[in-house]
DNA sequence: TTGCATTTCAAACGCCTGTATGAAATCATC
DNA sequence: GATGATTTCATACAGGCGTTTGAAATGCAA
């Protein structure tokens, strides 16, 4: 098997242009270019378009996932078992963010393709995606180790905003540059962590005090 | 001109199969066969699919702003010219959501429509869209005015946090649904509401904090 | 009804897509 | 170096796409 220097190039090239691009608007001929390969390398390696994406996004998705645990139970590990609300949700939103906007190193394409992935859930990602459900649920009951008290609702609520606002945050980069006129540095990576979790920590809480009081202004209509 | 049965027969076909299954998977022949119209309608109509696109996209941006904006200047007038930065996030989002998870009557293609727009961005629509950036700018202008004291910078990422979380929500209402197993409620449309601008809210003043003291948990790595 | 403009329709166009084919090139093993 | 499997390559294919066409149908004014 002297080559998979086609396989990788083929994956590389996918990859880079899914992120930059989406979907819809790349196609194999674009890939095979960007890979400097042949046409028909592509279903000769991976069978089909699909198999293709599905590759990439079934091996990032392991990564992605892997990444998070790795860093979750190494703040479990140091609170003995349980670890501050603070520092799961970091595990939870940080590998992507970093990914995303991390230093030259470290940042990749698969960051950003998996937000693609997740986004406009093309076909074949469709079908495998339920599994992530398992994975947040981790997440969830580490929350839940984190804050005994609080009503379980509002742990999915909680994680739900974490990640909304993680992702949006890497979706919509350009517009928030745009908006604040380049006053939203998004150069410094740890500070957006810290931002996003700082914001879903205090979002954990909010749920509760809904009930306690009716909010302040009039509802309108 | 006796017919623009036809004209509008397109458009709320293309909204709904937009709004249902994104921009990448629907056809003209599928609008045409859900509007019950022949294929070459569309062109006789609009010129081309690009333009199709772009008809409901600035209908549909138009009348979505005018609603932020009607919302935001009653709040704004029975506050004598400043209203409370809860209600200020609420003309924001209160909106689309309502389009979205609103009782059956106020429920609408046009909301979903527009998130999709705002995700999948597609060609005709990347143009347009920054006439959007003034429009968010007149909502970071009456939240200064709400917290004159807040610097400017958070400003910008709690504009950009309350859509993310408005959005976030729509486009993934059912893996939450999921994930809490039917704990999360999505059929009360104003409890949503208010969850998002008091997460919102809260998010606001997250940012100053930062500067403020480092986090208590370490920061991982 | 006649005449003309508007609107509909079935059919076809050219293009681009993912996929398949079979020959050529490359590699590993003897 | 010869042999056989693996990998590359140019090329072709069928199907779906947005768009165009020209004739038929419809609406409306005289």
């Amino acid at each position: 098997m002297a080559s998979d220097q086609t396989r990788t190039a083929i994956l590389r090239a996918a990859e880079r242009l899914y992120a930059d691009r989406g979907f819809a608007d790349v196609t194999l001929r674009d890939i095979v270019a960007e890979a400097g390969v042949n046409l028909a390398a592509v279903n000769y390696h991976f069978g089909s378009k699909d198999e293709l994406i599905t590759e990439l996004f079934v091996t990032r998705s392991i990564a992605t996932n892997r990444e998070r645990l790795t860093e979750l139970k190494a703040a479990e590990a140091a609170g003995g078992g349980r670890a501050p609300i603070d520092a799961v949700l970091r595990a939870l939103v940080a590998p992507t963010l970093r990914g995303c906007f991390g230093p030259e190193g470290e940042r990749s394409d698969a960051a950003r393709f998996m937000i693609r992935a997740s986004v406009e859930a093309v076909a074949p990602i469709r079908k495998i995606k339920n599994r992530e459900l398992d994975h947040l649920r981790k997440f969830a009951a580490a929350m839940q180790r984190a804050m005994p008290e609080l009503p379980e609702v509002e742990i999915y609520w909680g994680l739900h905003f974490a990640l909304a606002m993680a992702h949006h945050t890497i979706r919509d980069s350009e517009r928030l540059q745009k908006l604040s006129d380049g006053q939203c540095d998004l150069d410094d990576v740890e500070a957006i962590v810290d931002r996003v979790v700082n914001a879903a920590v205090l979002a954990l809480q909010s749920g509760t005090k809904l009930g306690e009081a009716k909010p302040k202004s009039q509802r309108a209509n």
